[in-house]
DNA sequence: GTCAAGTTAGTAATGATTATCAATTTTTTG
DNA sequence: CAAAAAATTGATAATCATTACTAACTTGAC
């Protein structure tokens, strides 16, 4: 997808597209530090802050404390890994129900599962 | 359920058993300032973060950067409103295809849909 | 090139959460 | 019941992710 940016702000749209780690801003800094030495990490931040509300980027889950992104925005399912933080993609399943077991066939141990709706309520629609 | 617990920590454990608002820590410290007027938000942070690891309860999302949980640890889908950042159970459904239409016909506006599964990596397990 | 609009670096501010520690409360044990 | 030991708390400071601010820098249209 072609985007007419600065470069900076195009960069960091970029490293979200070319990952699988559905990142923090401060992962997205440290990738690109050694290409812009002087890139601030409050422009990542606020470029970050900006795609999510074009909607071109979802945010997915926060983890220790930091929130983690992902530029995939169709529908999928997460997995979160309790001990390592690790965000990974779950993607080859055919059902729900077969999902856990192809989880727990591929060595995950899971623990818990979270469905999240998010829309607006009766109140604000 | 009873337990043995100091009489605040208590207290804190029976507002987040009896309420369905999904709160957050200062909305616990908030209702029960007038039954404990020395009470302090760390208390309730640190009992929140307590009961988390004990399993009591589980943390749900992060609405506008503060952290939700819940005292019903049972999986069930939440609904997380974009707009006021209410969160909803969602009880009474009978297969994962039929909650959204469930959910359509009550007036909720779906926007997106969120699925994680939270455990321990191959790696980690 | 020039001007206006958009973007950024750097830094300060904000706000949620956590750490610290002396004082208080609860539990244990006699 | 009364120490002594253990657990818990209030108050405050510290931490850390995120946001706001502003002057300087880029970019794009003409």
């Amino acid at each position: 997808m072609k985007r007419n940016f600065s470069s900076k702000r195009n960069a960091i749209y970029n490293v979200l597209l070319n990952t699988d780690t559905h990142p923090s801003a401060r992962w997205v800094y440290e990738q690109l530090k050694s290409d812009f030495p002087d890139l601030s990490l409050g422009t990542v931040y606020r470029n970050i802050s900006l795609f999510k509300n074009e909607g071109t980027i979802i945010s997915v889950c926060n983890v220790n404390g930091e929130e983690r992104v992902d530029a995939n925005t169709s529908p999928h399912p997460h997995f979160v890994c309790n001990c390592c933080g690790k965000v990974i993609d779950i993607n080859d399943i055919s059902s729900l129900t077969a999902e856990s077991s192809s989880l727990i066939n591929q060595g995950f141990a899971i623990e818990s599962r979270l469905v999240i709706y998010y829309g607006k309520c009766p109140e604000c629609s």
